[in-house]
RNA sequence: GCUGGCGUAGCUCAAUUGGCAGAGCAGCUGACUUGUAAUCAGCAGGUUAUCGGUUCAAGUCCGAUCGCCAGCUCCA
């Protein structure tokens, strides 16, 4: 019998006979291993636990404790969830069910519509096909007969699937009497799911390949674990996030709210405000130390001005429109036109640029009432917008300068951020040379500042590509915050100029940045990030003095005018209630101070200081809670 | 926009098979003058999202509209 080499990760190698499986060498090297083991990794790439291996090659045994592990065994779990739901549904098709992060989910064309009340008899299903234990086979078979394979089953999603794959050869796995097309791996049977680790979570409406055009089909989202204590805490973890939501937060701290007079419009409540300002001055301060000015443009302006921009062309379903005077005129979706107005206001030289023009510019879309989100997608919001001119050879410059200002701004909340390069739209402006040059430009930005990013195919504007900063919400949705757009169409389409050294008119670049991207869909993230829980600086109310009868009031309005003095954010609780009522209200409302104030502290001019986090801290002097706060506050901490 | 689910007091939630719309918190009034996460009592609060239908009778069943939630699509 021939001998093999078998290369472990390690660097050791290992010998056996031609043919041993997977299973054999892991179990060889320890029983442990081998039964943690649910796949392996042959030359990089994953096959089944019962391969056999016929000449030498590095082999990486793949165990469930690993993230490739819980996947592959996700996927098994997602077969029995179709398998089940077959046995359940007579007049099913199959389309696709792969894992996602924390779990997995399984397309169905099924006239009857599923609910959550069907979860429990899937389940109870799916058990019994893990009690049945069937083995997990793979079969590979030439295309016709694996499309043939579909045909005989009904499964028109399947063969949509497998005619579109590259290769003669198609693997399919079975187990009793289901069948799916699959690349595998999987575990070597359904009995090596943990029935009680497993969970359907929600059924909702998915298209077709993603395309609104296709059919919608339904989804089921689940998850499975292969221990049951680890999906209790998962569930436990996401009712912990759904408790930060910014709505219910919003709510219950009085920052926002939402009415069905205004879809999407959200209004603003003076505790938001005061959140909402202390961003925009951070901002100011950081955008003028950048050297940046601001401009305001109207949020009306003339149609033909949209002509022109290639809104209207481009955005027009997404806008709102109005007449003045039998005039037409819309609202603005986005700043640049009104920026680009005021830059060509005046004869501009090429010894003034780069110019950085910032605008707080509130704009409309007209988002689909299905996609409205709380903060998140609104129909009006603030764009923290600014528009750089520049000369060519500046671009590299200005583009690192953003992404510096960035990075400084996001590291004040503690934020991490994932990057995306967004490429040219199907309905772009420009030629392709054009879009080549500023994606090679936005990529070398990225490059050079040593982000890891990902390419988002065909998702920039429609006047140039984009670098898009991410953040994510409390149940991991990543919300696109910042952004970086460099284009050369709106001053191509506004005629933007600048005289040159030559003396000649020239083209200057125009790069489109946000930074929060919108105050409302940022302001959204950080509720759900602080979890209400604001550091000082941004808090709506920074301490509250918590007079421990009446007779305290009078020390307590005095002590609230002396830090109301050095600009602290103070409210004196002067309602006859005891003490520990007073404290928790101010610690549901997350307040960073409390000051506690009785006779005590009246005598020896100081305050009792409880921390809504470490609670009661003792007595200090009045001046020296002061300094600290302050610092506090100036430090951003 | 699409698919599914939901809509009861300011908030959180009750209301057997269709059979008198209820509680806690918040609010108001009063008492209590309080020492580190909820003092007690009383009062008030509703066209059960809206409109239409079935029925002796609808919060409950049916239809439409609006809104919200999840997902899809789209996007800051």
């Amino acid at each position: 019998m021939e001998e093999i080499k078998v290369t472990l990760p390690d660097g050791s190698k290992l010998e056996f006979e031609a043919g041993v499986t997977i299973k054999d060498v892991a179990f060889d090297i320890g029983p442990r291993l081998g039964k943690a083991s649910v796949a392996g990794k042959i030359d990089g790439e994953k096959v089944d636990l019962d391969y056999e291996i016929t000449n030498d090659v590095d082999l990486e045994i793949i165990t469930i404790d690993s993230e490739e592990g819980l996947d592959i065994y996700r996927h098994t779990v997602s077969h029995v969830m179709a398998q089940a739901i077959k046995r359940l549904y007579d007049d099913v098709q199959l389309a696709i069910g792969p894992t996602i992060e924390d779990g997995f989910y399984y397309d169905f064309d099924l006239d009857e519509k599923l609910s959550e009340n069907d979860f429990e008899e899937i389940e109870a299903e799916m058990k019994e096909i893990i009690k049945e234990d069937y083995e997990v086979e793979r079969m590979v078979l030439p295309k016709e007969e694996a499309i043939a394979k579909m045909k005989e089953r009904n499964e028109e999603y399947k063969i949509e699937l497998i005619e579109e794959l590259d290769g003669e050869e198609i693997s399919l796995y079975k187990q009793g009497e289901f069948i799916d097309l699959c690349r595998g791996p999987h575990l070597p049977s359904t009995g090596k799911v943990k029935a009680n680790a497993l969970k359907l979570l929600s059924v909702a409406g998915a298209y077709w390949r993603g395309d609104e055009n296709n059919p919608m089909l339904q989804r089921i989202y689940a998850t499975a674990f292969y221990k049951k204590q680890q999906l209790e805490e998962h569930l436990e973890k996401i009712e912990e996030a759904k408790k930060r939501d910014h709505r219910k937060i919003g709510k219950k701290l009085d920052l926002f709210s939402l009415h069905e007079e205004g879809k999407g419009f959200p209004f603003f409540h003076p505790k938001g405000m005061v959140l909402r300002k202390q961003l925009i001055d951070f901002w100011r301060e950081e955008h003028k130390k950048a050297g940046y000015k601001e401009i305001k443009t109207p949020i009306v302006l003339n149609q033909d001005l949209w002509k022109r921009s290639g809104h209207w062309d481009h955005y027009k379903d997404d806008m709102y429109f109005t007449e003045i005077d039998d005039e037409k005129h819309a609202v603005k979706p986005m700043n640049c036109p009104g920026g680009a107005l005021v830059y060509n206001d005046k004869i501009h030289s090429y010894r003034d640029l780069p110019i950085r023009m910032g605008e707080l510019g509130l704009v409309h879309r007209h988002e689909r009432s299905g996609t409205l989100h709380g903060l998140m997608r609104v129909r009006n919001f603030t764009q923290d917008d600014a528009h750089i001119y520049c000369l060519p050879s500046q671009i590299k410059e200005e583009l690192n300068g953003v992404i510096e200002l960035v990075d400084t701004i996001y590291s004040a909340f503690g934020f991490d951020y994932n990057v995306e390069l967004s490429t040219k739209p199907d309905k772009a402006m420009g030629s392709d040379e054009m879009w080549d040059k500023a994606i090679g430009a936005l990529k070398e930005a990225i490059v050079d500042n040593g982000l890891d990013y990902e390419v988002n195919e065909g998702d920039g504007a429609f006047y140039g590509p984009k670098i898009d900063f991410h953040l994510e919400d409390c149940l991991g949705r990543t919300w696109q915050c910042g952004t970086i757009q460099l284009d050369f169409q709106m001053p191509e389409r506004f005629d933007l100029t600048y005289v040159g050294e030559d003396g000649e008119e020239h083209r200057p670049v125009m790069i489109h940045r946000a930074i929060y991207g919108s105050l409302e869909r940022f302001m959204g993230i950080l509720i759900e990030h602080y979890a209400g829980a604001f550091p000082t600086w941004l808090a709506p109310v920074q301490v509250e003095i918590i007079p421990i009868s009446d007779d305290q009031l009078d020390y307590a309005y005095s002590v609230q005018k002396e830090l109301e003095e050095a600009d602290v954010r103070i409210e004196v609780d002067s309602r006859q209630e005891k003490v520990g009522y007073k404290i928790r209200e101010a610690q549901v409302q997350q307040i960073p101070y409390m000051l506690i104030v009785g006779d005590d502290e009246v005598q020896a001019n100081t305050v009792s200081v409880r921390d809504r986090r470490e609670g009661d801290l003792g007595a200090v002097d009045v001046d020296e809670f002061k300094k600290k706060i302050n610092e506090e506050i100036e430090n951003m901490e």
